[in-house]
DNA sequence: AACTGGGTAGACCGGTCTGTCTACTGCGTC
DNA sequence: GACGCAGTAGACAGACCGGTCTACCCAGTT
């Protein structure tokens, strides 16, 4: 086992579970298991962890995704997945996302919220690569360029929705509402 | 000056813009120029404290709100100063409300992110409260009960949606695009 | 004039923070 | 078998944490 992936995966359940500034470098080394030298040999500072696991994140939260919605038909189905696969998250139905503490992303942009900080900068990215996945299948959808980044945007706009109703309200239902809109944006666009 | 709101609102200045733990009470002492023993005369500890901001902040956000959307008149043209207002809000051409660090209620929440937590509890009833204000207006608009429903919880959706892609992304269009969404759901809905 | 309440200033407490450093250990390679 | 590498364990430094406490101050009341 590398000592590197332990104490980014170690560091990542921490941070997104009780706040990146409320856990100590002291707690992730020991409930990794990994000496303090380790740790220093691998990452300049705390900082360097804490963006580590921004990727570790983006890259596990990435390769969910997409498996989720390519494991339906292109277009809308592929969006309707999408939803889907935020539903089983919030309700903590899915072994890999269980549990849920809302969007690390929006977590982490809480806590650095200079739009300039690379932390920052780095959620910002996240987001825009998520934004691409959804671009690529309303984009089967819908003919005009302008109308796909539109309707992609709504898309993108309910799904942060979503994640903070069922974070910040505990609402069960929001990605199912959520997709209830979406669906609806949809149906007046591809039928009209 | 009474020392207690003098405490209250410095601390909700530097929570919001660098995050509740990430400033130590010392700051909030040094820079509101109140003596540590005034402040423990007045809170219990740095949590109560944390609570009287987002007890601030939802008092002067809901009038705030509720002083913009008064202004139209009441149902559609209500909705869509609210979103004006969360326009402004982002642009910074608020004066009451610039600078814009994302929403102060979803920030606190990350970083108490037990929803059993009495401060999650307390985010989790403002969002509530704003959800109140929208249904008085898209009461307005709709016949139905259950439609009402449906309808304010899709426009709370996208106005948190917007505040993240706002924060997070930088994104200065998120309400207007926001509102659009929302106007389009509405008219389907009130011309049906 | 004495008392009182609410404030100031700041020393001090034990603990924790990030980060450095020393000393040791096990292992694979020459 | 000697060497070097990557790790462990953990003492330590200096700063800061939340919180307590003492000593003082001053305006208002009695």
């Amino acid at each position: 086992m590398e000592r590197r992936e332990q104490l980014v995966s170690v560091a990542f359940d921490l941070f997104y579970r009780y706040g990146v500034h409320a856990v100590g470098i002291n707690r992730v080394l020991a409930e990794s298991g990994v000496a303090k030298k380790t740790l220093y040999n691998h990452f300049p500072g705390k900082e360097n962890l804490v963006a580590a696991t921004v990727d570790y994140r983006d890259r596990q939260f990435l390769t969910w995704m997409e498996g989720r919605v390519q494991g339906a038909p292109a277009g809308k189905e592929a969006l309707h997945a999408m939803f889907r696969a935020l539903d089983e998250w919030f309700r903590g139905r899915d072994n890999q996302f269980y549990p849920f503490h809302g969007c690390y992303f929006i977590n982490v942009s809480a806590e650095f919220g200079d739009p300039e900080h690379p932390i920052h900068q780095q959620c910002a990215r996240h987001k825009k690569a998520i934004l691409g996945l959804i671009r690529n299948h309303v984009s089967q959808l819908l003919a005009s360029e302008e109308e796909v980044i539109k309707m992609s945007d709504a898309i993108a706009t309910l799904k942060e929705g979503a994640i903070v109703q069922a974070h910040v309200l505990g609402d069960l239902q929001a990605a199912a509402k959520a997709w209830a809109i979406a669906e609806e944006l949809l149906d007046a666009r591809s039928q009209g």
